[in-house]
This record gives C-alpha cells, structure tokens and sequence, in this order.
DNA sequence: TTAAGTACTAACAAAAAAGTAAGTATGCGA
DNA sequence: TCGCATACTTACTTTTTTGTTAGTACTTAA
C-alpha cells in the first residue's frame, strides 16, 4: 500500500510528471516484470505456463506483477469459463509497442554485462 | 546493505544473469538515476548543479545514486583540488551509450502517460 | 563573528517491495 | 476419498529502498 502523504509517494509523482523515463521504468520496473514482457512476447500463456516458465517467482509475485501490468494496459488477461479454469495472458497493443524499447534495453544490457564480467576476471 | 542469502537477493541476482533486460533496470533504475542522467547528458555538471537541477532530492539520495552509477561505469567524478571544493560529474563513454536506449524509453513514457491522462479524463 | 557556500558522511527512521505460508473452490483420476 | 491440478487470495514477515537530521572542514563575504 502506498501512503499518499510520504516524501516518498510525493516525490515518485513528482518524477512520474516530469520524466518519461522515470515513467517508464515505473511502468516495466520490478522484479518479475521483464520476465513476464520477455515471455508474452512470445504469444499469449496461460497464469501456470508463466508460472514454470520464470524460475523463482512465487505465485503472490507472478499475480501482483500481471495486474500492475494489466492497469498499466500492457497485458489483458482472458478468462474462459471452463473447469478446470483457464486464464490467459497476452500483450495488448501497448504492450507490443514495447518490444522496440525493450530489445534496446536488452541488448545494452547484455553488452553491459559482459563488460563487467571481463572487468571482475582481471 | 544487502542480506546475500536472503531470497530476495537471490531471486534478483538470478533474474540479473539471466536477462539483459533485468540488468538494464537494475543499472538505470532507482528513484533519480534517470533524472541523473537527462541533466548528465547535456554534459558535465557539479553536485550542486545538479541538486538544483533535480528538485526534490535529498543529499544522501543523489550521493548514493551517483555513487551507483559511478560503479556501474556510466558516470565518472573528477574531484579538483580546490578550495573551495569543486566535484564534477561527467558520463563515461559508457554512460553515453544509453543515450539511444535513454530516449526512446523517454519518448515511450511519455506517449503513455498521455494516453493515461485522457483515459483518466474521461 | 556570523552566516553562507562547497561536497559530502553517518546514524537512524519510515515506507515500499518482495517473500512465506496457508487457504479457497471445483473436478478428475486412482 | 485422497491427492493433484487449475488460478488465485489473504495475512503476515523480511528485506530493501528512500528519506531525515545533524554534523564535517574549509573559505569568503557581510
């Protein structure tokens, strides 16, 4: 939960205002969330897909991070009616719009971390 | 501090080496790195500059961010043996790297936000 | 002589994010 | 009828991040 009247939470809109980035890694920022994009890039998956498919992410976790990312309106999630019940998640078009930005920021990572592993080895 | 056997710090120091994407919002996110580098940028700044540039940050904060991103290898700080002191703080040819990657999650963001505004206005 | 400016640091407190454990309802196969 | 699978939720604890306050040492201007 967040307290309205903090420094923290009035300093995060602050930012939020005034700077896309800072917009933007509030949006695709936390710890599942690269994951998960990286994931439904690939097509639409099922809650338990993704559940086996990121390594370490606890169900509370993989739950909170779909639905900020569902508020955000980068991922929909499809429910069908059946038993045993089945539930659906994929990007929606903001969501793909994404996958620029987000190869970007992958492949400056990877280069990053690369480099930093070649440091760390002298 | 960081608890190194805390799950926690586990799950993130997986997530870093399994995908660049993770490990780009680990080097560029916290609260004013982003702010940081927008000011960085446009080129070298002072640590006074730059608090009057960011409004809102405190002392310990920008320390520790520029402190991070020093480590990282974006941000180089070129202390001069003066008095009074004078620091500045300059990108790195890394640090300027993410200058591409830096302005399309900044165009991303704010194509978004706006989007948000005029669901939020309706 | 007092205040302001320089660039910080340290000890601490508050807030936010992440993780743990257990429980929900339903149906199917053994 | 026991356990497993589906997709979660709730209450709670731990860890991490962010913010607060006061202090450092030196110089110049009022």
């Amino acid at each position: 939960m967040r307290k309205q009247d903090s420094t923290n939470a009035r300093n995060e809109e602050l930012i939020l205002r005034n700077c896309g980035m800072a917009y933007t890694l509030h949006v695709i920022g936390g710890r599942w969330k690269a994951s998960i994009l990286y994931n439904l890039l690939e097509g639409r998956m099922r809650y338990n897909e993704l559940r086996r498919a990121i390594p370490g992410v606890s169900e509370r976790m993989l739950v909170a991070q779909l639905r900020e990312l569902e508020e955000h309106g980068l991922v929909k999630r499809n429910v069908f009616p059946e038993v045993p019940p089945r539930v659906e998640y994929e990007l929606t078009e903001l969501g793909k719009s994404t996958e620029a930005m987000l190869q970007c920021m992958s492949a400056w990572g990877n280069m990053h971390r690369q480099k930093e592993q070649v440091v760390a080895a002298q």
